[in-house]
RNA sequence: GGAGAGGUGGCUGAGUGGUCGAAAGCGGCACCCUGCUAAGGUGUUAUUCGUGCAAACGGAUCGAGGGUUCGAAUCCCUCCCUCUCCGCCA
C-alpha cells in the first residue's frame, strides 16, 4: 500500500507508475474521494467536540433537546464518512507498489530483463524425455490416481523421487541456517487480514483457496511468506541486524486463469512443498539484502550443477507488492526453455505499511522493508534434476551435492 | 465438544453510565542531588487521523464490529483471542 499522503504529492509519479504496471486506476479520482473524506471528517470532528463538551456535564432537558437532533445528524454524516472510507480504501488496496530504479519498464514477461545466463545449456545425443514420462516409467510419478483422489493438477509422487526430495529439502535447510536464516513452522491456514496485509489481496483473491466456516473464512496460503511476513505484523522491531526467517510449507494455487496451461507433468499444480524465505530490514538494508537473497538462489542451482538464467521482471510481470523481482529460470530439456523455478522479491515497505511492522529508528519509528525469495520449489526442482540429469538408459542421476543425503546415486528402473 | 473466567497505555493493574485517554506501580527519558560499586528527588513518557509553515488545536482509539443512551472502558448483541477444569485427540 502506498501512503495517501505521498500520492497527493506525488500525482505524477504514482500515475506514471501504475501505466507502467498496466494498472488502470483513476489517481484525481481516489485524491478527490480523499479531499471530500477530509472536508467531511472536520464537519464530523466539529460535532463531535460539541456532544462531548455537552456530555462532560448533566444537561438540561432542553440540551439533551438539541444532542438528540446532533446525534442523528452525526449518525448520518458517520456513515457517508464510513462509505467514503471504504472507497477510499477500495481504490488503495488495488494500487501497486512503487518501481525501484533498476526494474525494466514492459508489458509482458517478454519484456523482463535477462540479467546474466549461467552454465551451458544441456546437451543430449539422444532425445531428452519428459519428466512426466520419465517419472511414469521409472514409477516415480502418478498422476492418475492424483487426479482420480483430488481432482487435475494433483500427483503423487513415489519411492526414490520421494527421497531425492528429502534430500534436497535437508540440503536447503542446511545452507539457509549457515546464511544466517532462522527455520519457523508456521500456520497454512491464515485470517483474510494476512493475505490482504502481503498484498494478495484483493488482487490475487481468485488465486487462493478460501475455507468456509461458521463465520470468519481462513484461507490455505499460496506461500509461506504469507505466514513468515506476519508473524511481526503490528510490532516495533530492532533491526540493528536484519530478521531472517524462512519456512518449509505445502503452496496451495488455485490456478484459477492458467486453464490448459501446462497440463503435462508436475509444473503446475494446485499444492507443492516450498521452501520460503523472509528478510524484515531498514529500507536503507533491502536492496542489498535483495541481492544477498538471490545469491543464495544461484548458489543452490550452481551447486546442482543446472544450468540458469536470471530474470528481471520487467513492470508488466510484477504482482502488486513488489517494486522489483528476480526469477530465476532453470533449462528444461524437454521443453527446450528455460523455466521459472524461483523467485524474489523487494516489496519495500508495501507490506509493513499494510502490516503496521515497524523498526525503532532514532526519531521516529519507520515501517520496515519487506523481502521474500523461494529457497526452493520441489516440484519445480525435482523437474529441472530429472530433466537434466537423464541418461540415454533412462537413468536419473543424482547431483553430487545431493549423494551425502541418499544411499543411492541414481535412479533407475527396478527390474 | 461441555462448564467457567477474562481481554484496559511498553509491562503489571485500578476503573460498572458523565468531570476517564484513563489511578497506581514498574520500566523508559530528562534534569537535580550525592563521590563510591548505587540510591534518592523532580519532571516527563500511548497510538493514529485531520487542520496548520510551525507552535498548536481538534477528533478517534480501553480485543473487533454493531446496538442502547443526550452521553459508553463501563449496559446489550455478534465475532476474534487468551486462560482454567472436564472430555476427546496427533
Amino acid at each position: 500500500m502506498l501512503d495517501i499522503k505521498f500520492i497527493k504529492d506525488n500525482k505524477d509519479l504514482v500515475i506514471k507508475n501504475n501505466q507502467s504496471r498496466g494498472v488502470d486506476l483513476d489517481v484525481d479520482h481516489l485524491l478527490s474521494i480523499y479531499e471530500k473524506r477530509n472536508t467531511l471528517l472536520q464537519e464530523v470532528e466539529a460535532k463531535r467536540k460539541l456532544r462531548k463538551e455537552q456530555s462532560k456535564t448533566k444537561p438540561t432537558a432542553e440540551i439533551i433537546k438539541q444532542m438528540k437532533t446532533l446525534g442523528e445528524e452525526l449518525k448520518k454524516m458517520e456513515l457517508d464518512l464510513k462509505d467514503q472510507d471504504q472507497e477510499l480504501n477500495l481504490l488503495l488496496w488495488q494500487l501497486p507498489n512503487l518501481n525501484l530504479s533498476d526494474t525494466p519498464i514492459g508489458k509482458t514477461e517478454e519484456e523482463n530483463k535477462i540479467e546474466k545466463t549461467v552454465g551451458e545449456k544441456t546437451k543430449f545425443d539422444f532425445d531428452p524425455k519428459h519428466h512426466a514420462d520419465l517419472g511414469k516409467e521409472l514409477d516415480l510419478i502418478d498422476i492418475e490416481k492424483g487426479s482420480q483422489v483430488s481432482g487435475a493438477r494433483f500427483w503423487y509422487l513415489k519411492g526414490q523421487l520421494v527421497e531425492l526430495q528429502f534430500a534436497l529439502t535437508q540440503y536447503v535447510w542446511s545452507k539457509l541456517i549457515t546464511k544466517g536464516f532462522t527455520p519457523l513452522s508456521v500456520p497454512n491456514l491464515v485470517k483474510e487480514r494476512a493475505m490482504f496485509g502481503t498484498g494478495f489481496f484483493p488482487a490475487e483473491k481468485n488465486e487462493i483457496y478460501e475455507l468456509q466456516q461458521k463465520e470468519e473464512s481462513l484461507y490455505l496460503i499460496g506461500t509461506a511468506e504469507v505466514p513468515l511476513v506476519n508473524y511481526h505484523a503490528d510490532e516495533i522491531l530492532d533491526l540493528d541486524q536484519p530478521k531472517k526467517y524462512f519456512a518449509m510449507t505445502p503452496a496451495y494455487r488455485s490456478e484459477a486463469g492458467s486453464y490448459g496451461k501446462d497440463m503435462k507433468g508436475i509444473l503446475r499444480g494446485h499444492q507443492f512443498d516450498k521452501i520460503e524465505m523472509v528478510i524484515f530490514c531498514k529500507p536503507e538494508q533491502s536492496e542489498e539484502l535483495h541481492q544477498e537473497i538471490l545469491a543464495i538462489e544461484e548458489e543452490i542451482w550452481q551447486d546442482l550443477k543446472i544450468p540458469y538464467q536470471i530474470s528481471n521482471a520487467c513492470t508488466g510481470d510484477l504482482g502488486i507488492p513488489a517494486a522489483k523481482r528476480y526469477d530465476i529460470e532453470t533449462w528444461t530439456p524437454a521443453q527446450s526453455k528455460y523455466r521459472e523455478v524461483t523467485s524474489c522479491s523487494s516489496t519495500t515497505d508495501f507490506q509493513s505499511r499494510r502490516l503496521n511492522i515497524k523498526y525503532k529508528n532514532a526519531n521516529k519509528n519507520e515501517f520496515c522493508h519487506t523481502l521474500n525469495g523461494t529457497g526452493m520449489a520441489f516440484g519445480r526442482a525435482l523437474v529441472s534434476i530429472m530433466e537434466n540429469f537423464q541418461t540415454k538408459d533412462g537413468v536419473i542421476k543424482i547431483p553430487k551435492v545431493l549423494h551425502q543425503y541418499l544411499s543411492f546415486k541414481e535412479i533407475k528402473k527396478s527390474s
